[in-house]
DNA sequence: CTATAAATGATAGTATTACTATCAACGAAT
DNA sequence: ATTCGTTGATAGTAATACTATCATTTATAG
């Protein structure tokens, strides 16, 4: 049996969490903390009390909090990108594995076994929630220099490039697979939160009424 | 002469800052201090040292600073609902509106002598690195009962009518229409900060380029 | 089995933030 | 002349976001 485990760049964090078990209950439990007080109201002296640990040895492992969230982020979009390969290598087509491709960014995540010390539903709503905060700061530019945005922006150019695969001439590749990529997540926000802004709340299934929006404002868009 | 103002509802603030010079001056300079500053690194201190002013007095006018720019987003996108309004009610067709839209929405944005209070290129900076911060937070839900997103809604309730005049049968009109807000401001920001993620910053004239990606999509996704 | 290094815990301390409270001073309106 | 509304001045508090130091536990290598 082998083990599985996401490898994230070493400029995410300054200890690998992955790499000890006070490490592994950071992670575990930020992922709770985070999805439950939001990331304004989470601080690394609840999160230590709440794994029974200091300040001190949390800010071994990250820097700070939004090293945190942006390492959080990070797995999870690297994970996505993990399970998309998975999923698509086999198929054919260029449209056939966009098609998985948004299927797999607008379904409802669910517990992945794979990854014992991540409850993926719960980082899904910190992505929902709190990913555009990784990147709308004052640091972006340097953090974008470390890195740290590889995964994203690595899942951006594959879906670009299958947009290309299917009409060579479009001219907002990446422009567009960002854009879906972004709405797919806010109008699940929406939905719950704002929902005269998006019609997801009101259809019988949210999740497949953004697949099915996602996948039109793709289709559509890059058809020829 | 008759002088023109916007007028905001009353929560979005605990004294009106339209009404005294004081008011003004906590505005002006809140939009200057957090468009260089950032959000995060804006306080009421810096800006009541700015203004030569105290926190206190600042106090009087917004609960916190997550109030200011709550109001300041407001008036903006109340400013573009005022813009869009003066150049589109003589216009024909519905086509037509949704393009010259679409246009005001992306273009560059100058300075407008009808509110010389208020540095719009400056406030656009922060509609753009800042405005999603005013509903990604745990009191969203209690904000938006409040009406504090009114304007925001009304606008895209606005685009939404109009796609589905132009498309009656098309069933995400809403969600195509905040789909299209937010990108045509994060695209901006992704062309100056993770460029990667977008063609904008690769063509001639960005604004111009933002300006046919988002028509291209609005009006591709829902062609019939 | 011991020496040594690495990881963690315990404790303390600091500058800043995000407020709240109180009272005095000032100008404008009645 | 009084009173009201606005602002300024000052003070104070709890919490945050760290940094530093040193002791203790745990793992590892010889």
């Amino acid at each position: 049996m082998s083990v599985i485990s996401i490898q994230l760049g070493n400029n995410l964090y300054c200890k690998d969490p992955q790499s000890t078990e006070l490490g592994k209950k950071i992670v575990l439990h930020s992922i709770k903390l985070i999805s439950e007080l939001g990331f304004e109201a989470f601080t690394f002296r609840k999160l230590s009390m709440q794994i029974d640990s200091t300040e001190a040895s949390i800010y071994r492992y990250f820097d700070n909090k939004h090293r945190l969230l942006v390492y959080l982020i990070a797995w999870y979009w690297a994970w996505m990108e993990y399970k998309i390969e998975y999923e698509t290598h086999h198929l054919g087509n260029p449209q056939e594995k966009l098609d998985r491709i948004i299927r797999l960014i607008t379904e409802k995540k669910v517990p992945d076994d794979t990854f014992p010390d991540i409850d993926e539903e719960a980082l899904n709503k910190i992505v929902i929630a709190e990913s555009d905060k990784t990147y709308l700061t004052k640091r972006v530019d340097k953090d974008n220099q470390n890195g740290l945005f590889k995964g994203y922006k690595s899942l951006c150019d594959h879906i670009a490039a299958l947009i290309l695969n299917i009409n060579p001439n479009f001219t907002f590749a990446h422009a567009l697979a960002s854009t879906a990529l972004e709405a797919s997540n806010q109008q699940v926000f929406f939905a719950e939160h704002l929902p005269s802004l998006t019609e997801l709340s009101k259809l019988e299934d949210p999740y497949s009424a953004n697949y099915h929006f996602v996948k039109n404002l793709i289709f559509k868009t890059i058809d020829a």
